[in-house]
DNA sequence: AGGGATGCCATGGGATTTCATGGGAAGCAA
DNA sequence: TTGCTTCCCATGAAATCCCATGGCATCCCT
């Protein structure tokens, strides 16, 4: 089974704060839980961030343990290690996808990104970004404004295998 | 159940003192606590520092006996072992989470970090760090701030494997 | 290839349980 | 007594469980 999200997919959101988790999202989740088997619920980490954040990040378990590895790997007390931690840990919950394949958002994380009828899942390596569908696409207007110099043409692969630290 | 704590949550202190322990975090100090079973109460380590720590942590009760040992192996008499000592031992006291899943702290404890209204639990690795709303605030900032180079909507991962200085 | 059946999937709703929180009354110390 | 604790109960709100339905895609049989 697949172990990457790929695409995008857009969904309601009912007044108990369900969320369905389209189904090919649902696999990755279940391949990436290594507790999970058939009939038993796939657990997952919602990353809500920091205070200025307008998604929430899905993330499997296999995912959430490298990243917990990673930090784990840096110096403690370093500030670099501190705000992670403080965000993967401090800003992040961990839950499961229901028996009906939802997953049920707190309302506080709903008030959080402001969401109300509708979701807008986009994949992003191995996690999942959850947006209002508003804010979204002004996210999507604010990623084209970044694209670098790109000459009528070019082939994004070029970009492959060179990296800076952040972005702007 | 989960012997790790993940997430934050804020709850109102009342005039009696009593915090409720929300109840994900209250799973893991009844999963850590060995002499723990249904229908008793948890037991757990409150350290409460040195005079400029404006917070209090918890600690389930595997945890700090992981530290006690951690404490003991280190030569009898070295100043980090007392001041280890001094800390672990002597700033800190046993207590129990009550029958409606709250924790009573002592009025002295509650006037060291100045708790009034609020309590914000912040999970930090195998502990429960507990603050006033405002001053977790300010610690948040302080937080973001010693990171030099990290700019809002950049993503936090790019952090991963930067290591750089140790906070004060 | 047509058409029906089957199964998966997104969505909805009612009933039940858990949870955070508030308050009264009984114990205890100063 | 007066002021803290400790125990027990009450309550509204939120979360969870369980079942229902209609649409869509897929499979299978003819």
């Amino acid at each position: 089974m697949a172990r990457r999200f790929r695409g995008s997919e857009e969904v309601k959101v009912d007044a108990k704060g369900r969320v369905s988790i389209p189904a090919k999202f649902r696999r990755v989740f279940e391949s990436c839980d290594p507790d999970w088997s058939t009939g038993k619920r796939p657990q997952m980490v919602i990353v809500f961030g920091t205070r200025d954040w307008k998604h929430l990040q899905l993330f499997t378990i296999e995912a959430m343990n490298e990243i917990d590895d990673s930090i784990a790997a840096m110096p403690r007390g370093s500030a670099e290690r501190n705000l992670l931690e403080n965000i993967y840990h401090g800003h992040a919950e961990e839950t499961e996808i229901d028996g009906d394949g939802r997953l049920v958002l707190p309302q506080k994380l709903r008030e959080k990104i402001g969401l109300a009828d509708g979701a807008f899942f986009i994949s992003a390596g191995d996690s999942l970004k959850v947006w209002t569908p508003e804010s979204y696409a002004e996210e999507e207007q604010r990623l084209e404004s970044l694209v670098p110099d790109f000459e009528p043409g070019a082939d994004p692969l070029s970009l492959l295998g060179s990296a800076s630290k952040t972005e702007g």
